[in-house]
RNA sequence: GUGGUUGUAGCUCAGCUGGUUAGAGCGCUGGUUUGUGGUGCCGGAAGUCGCGGGUUCGAGUCCCGUCUUCCACCCCA
């Protein structure tokens, strides 16, 4: 081997441990899922160019990936754009496809696309990876995975309850307690941008505004004026920056903030009828918390928008986020198709639980049994017996090789301790004679004789 | 995309202001002992010092480039 090989950056390999841990994590998102009525699809991992780009604003069209044409691609390329290096223009006449940036805007293309075939609302589910451009640091990959659930065709704001249930459900599950599902509504955003003027910077209001924890309220002015938004108009905003209180206490001072604000009255009316209703099933153990600076970068974003935040004291940004978009079909050519969806962010969600030694003892990669394999005549005796512990349900496995030295016989001894497997059987000539097994606990050492029933039994 | 940081045996790291054959712990491996691992003792293997240039009599150590890692922006899962 001249030279190591290596795998791109932002990207990892999984070893059958952490495999393991994943399809824990994976698995659990998925039930609770089903349970609340989504359906699973699954969509290609790339996409035409068009379907894209230009759907998750100027900063997202940058991370998403593109796929080199294939065959003679630079025969059709204009000669003077190429000469000129203008990226922008050779781009889109080199590369016609790119891996997709998430699941969501596939997803409304796939709504669009079999309209026909969907029964609306349409509840759907769908874990697949992902891929961004981005500059690789802590719980931030080039290649990661989402798990979306998502209903179209509903304006029902019980949709936004039922998907704070199931991020509470999913979290209380994974024993990643004390979550705290951030919530706001673009609706409230907008009505504040009306109110100061600025409706015409939504964005670079909403993105200036997110950063207020961040870099502090005098930075935030900072940035706006330094947007073009007036100084009397920010001086507005006072109560926004020194928000306090509860979810209820914080809506109120909105509330009376955005008086005149036909759209900003609405969004508190939603987020009203929404945190009612989730004080009145209750939450089992994550945290619904009312963040008015809270933004979201994804330009389709109509209405509630959440964002999941780690248990305090872990370092990691959001594990999860989502919301309202009522245009994004529209976009495909499907007008007045509502959706909602959550995201959970699988990568992040992994290094939290690890960080809090959080994956239960059970999960991992092995069999629960290793059978040795201590001459030929023990080997086919054993045989039988590995058969029909896998009839009961046991993981089992014979060491394949005959041992013929004492060595050989320390060597499978040794293979059930590095692959961690719990407990080995020993069967030589004298369990053999006695039709009995050596059933052996290789994390407390103790061993004991029995029939092979008995140890079925107790390991079940 | 911007600025910074990291890269030395399988793993975690030492190697001061450039100077002879690059070190430790853990792991691995051979021997010893227990029908069967974890303990002990004795022995062993293993590194183009990320990669490519340059400065120098001489570079792991300085300079430049590049890749990777992590951090701060940006943005987000």
């Amino acid at each position: 081997m001249a030279q190591k090989p290596s795998i791109p950056k932002g990207t990892r390999d999984f070893s059958p441990v952490v495999v393991q841990r994943r399809q824990y994590i994976m698995n659990t998102i998925k039930h609770h899922f089903e349970h609340y009525g989504f359906m699973p699809i699954e969509t290609p991992s790339f996409e035409n160019s068009d379907t894209l780009l230009g759907k998750y604003g100027e900063e997202g069209d940058r991370l998403i990936f593109k796929i080199l044409n294939n065959g003679e691609y630079l025969k059709k390329v204009n000669d003077q754009d190429l000469h000129n290096k203008n990226e922008y223009k050779v781009s889109p006449q080199i590369s016609k496809r790119a891996l997709r940036y998430d699941l969501t805007v596939p997803f409304a293309r796939y709504v669009v696309q079999h309209q026909n075939d969907i029964t609306f609302p349409f509840k759907r589910y769908q874990i697949q990876p992902v891929w961004r451009a981005d500059r690789p640091q802590h719980g931030r990959f080039q290649e990661f995975y989402q798990c979306d659930a998502d209903v179209v065709g509903s304006d029902s704001l019980l949709q936004e309850v039922e998907l704070v249930k199931l991020y509470d459900t999913v979290f209380t599950d994974l024993k990643l307690e004390a979550c705290t599902i951030k919530i706001n509504n673009r609706k409230i955003l907008a009505g504040i941008a009306q109110m100061i003027g600025a409706q015409d910077q939504l964005i670079d209001f909403t993105v200036a505004l997110d950063k207020l924890d961040k870099i502090g309220a005098d930075k935030v002015k900072e940035e706006m004026i330094q947007k073009g938004i007036s100084e009397n108009a920010i001086e507005k905003l006072n109560p926004v920056f020194s928000l306090e209180g509860n979810f209820g206490e914080k809506l109120e001072v909105m509330k009376l903030l955005l008086t005149d604000s036909e759209i900003g009255q609405k969004g508190i009316e939603e987020l009203e009828f929404i945190n009612s209703r989730i004080i009145k099933l209750g939450l089992k153990s994550a945290v619904l918390d009312l963040d008015i600076t809270l933004a979201r970068g994804l330009n389709y974003y109509t209405g509630c928008i959440f964002e999941v935040g780690a248990p305090a004291g872990v370092k990691m940004g959001s594990i999860g986020g989502g919301g309202r978009y009522d245009d994004l079909t529209s976009m495909f050519g499907l007008k007045d198709v509502s959706g909602v969806g959550i995201s959970f962010g699988l990568d992040r969600i992994y290094l939290v639980l690890e960080e809090l030694g959080l994956f239960p003892d059970s999960v991992r990669a092995g069999v629960d049994v290793l059978f040795v394999n201590f001459g030929e005549k023990e080997a086919e005796y054993a045989m039988d017996l590995v058969f029909r512990f896998r009839e009961s349900g046991i993981k089992s496995e014979l060491y394949p090789d005959t041992a013929k030295t004492p060595k050989q016989r320390h060597k499978q001894i040794k293979y059930a301790e590095r692959n961690e497997i719990p407990n080995v059987i020993i069967i030589d000539e004298d369990e053999m004679a006695a039709g009995a097994l050596l059933l052996k606990n290789m994390i407390t050492g103790e061993q004991e004789l029995l029939k092979p029933e008995a140890v079925i039994s107790k390991l079940k």
